[in-house]
DNA sequence: ATAAACCAGACTAAAAAGGTAGGGATTGTA
DNA sequence: TACAATCCCTACCTTTTTAGTCTGGTTTAT
């Protein structure tokens, strides 16, 4: 149970553009900035547009910039975007009816997970430097 | 992000297990208990006793029980034993210097769902049934 | 002895992740 | 209008991981 590169890019670019969320980004700035390749970092940037978490201009001057307000975007929503959903359950296997105790500890587990991904925003993550410095590393 | 079949059937046999923490189970009980198939469900009980959640008795009448106590068993730690750690950043990329806030809020995250993990131990998994009820499924 | 059980490691097929490539569409500017 | 800068899209490929299989052990109660 491992965040995959697209996860952890994902944010990080996200970050950046959150950093400045009025100027356009153009793929090879952003691309230097995370020191991820521009054609991956392209197919992430892809993936985050169709979810609407980037907003694109096209042709020359064109770039990304961050589709909305910081502060409305979760960690969780940028995260599930890029990882799929982070659903753990999965009861196949006629063993698991009705009362599957093991489904309903992964159910519980998706939701508290979920609930703490959500309660963090990308503004938070921007902040982080200064004030949320106590909060975040205890 | 998403749990691997072995944290699934990993969990799945422990509560098995967990339920008749006297009785000891064999290999093609446990199989057929949770609908895993023989080979692959030893492969798992072979990691969960070399982290010392299950015990065997060799030869013949033997078999698997838990290892200690299912209250003291977390969810967090059968899951990490499987799935290996639950570590999600891994900030490469001089990018990332002293202060990245990419991997700070990795490292909050991680945290987080550890403890969260860590909170409910296996013998609440087997309970569920009757008195969690209500605090599992909200 | 023998049969019932665990043990250990190598092998393989399938899926997912990570990365590449290349051509197409759009648009500001000269 | 031409052109260069830019995003856009799909298909491909390689590597790693997952999931499962196989074989041949070792241990021990009866």
């Amino acid at each position: 149970m491992k965040l995959s590169t697209k996860g952890r890019y994902g944010l990080r670019v996200m970050y950046f553009l959150a950093v400045e969320p009025d100027s356009v980004n153009t793929l090879s700035e952003l691309s230097k900035k995370t020191g991820v390749n521009a054609p991956y970092m392209e197919k992430i940037l892809g993936i985050l547009k169709r979810k609407k978490l980037v907003k694109t201009v096209r042709g020359a001057n064109g770039g990304y910039t961050v589709a909305r307000d910081p502060k409305e975007i979760t960690i969780g929503e940028i995260l599930r975007s890029l990882e799929g959903n982070l659903y753990l359950a999965d009861c196949n296997s006629g063993i698991c009816t009705k009362s599957c105790p093991t489904k309903r500890i992964f159910e519980y587990i998706y939701r508290e997970i979920n609930d703490l991904l959500d309660k963090k925003s990308l503004y938070e993550m921007v902040l982080g430097e200064s004030n949320n410095e106590e909060s975040i590393s205890r």
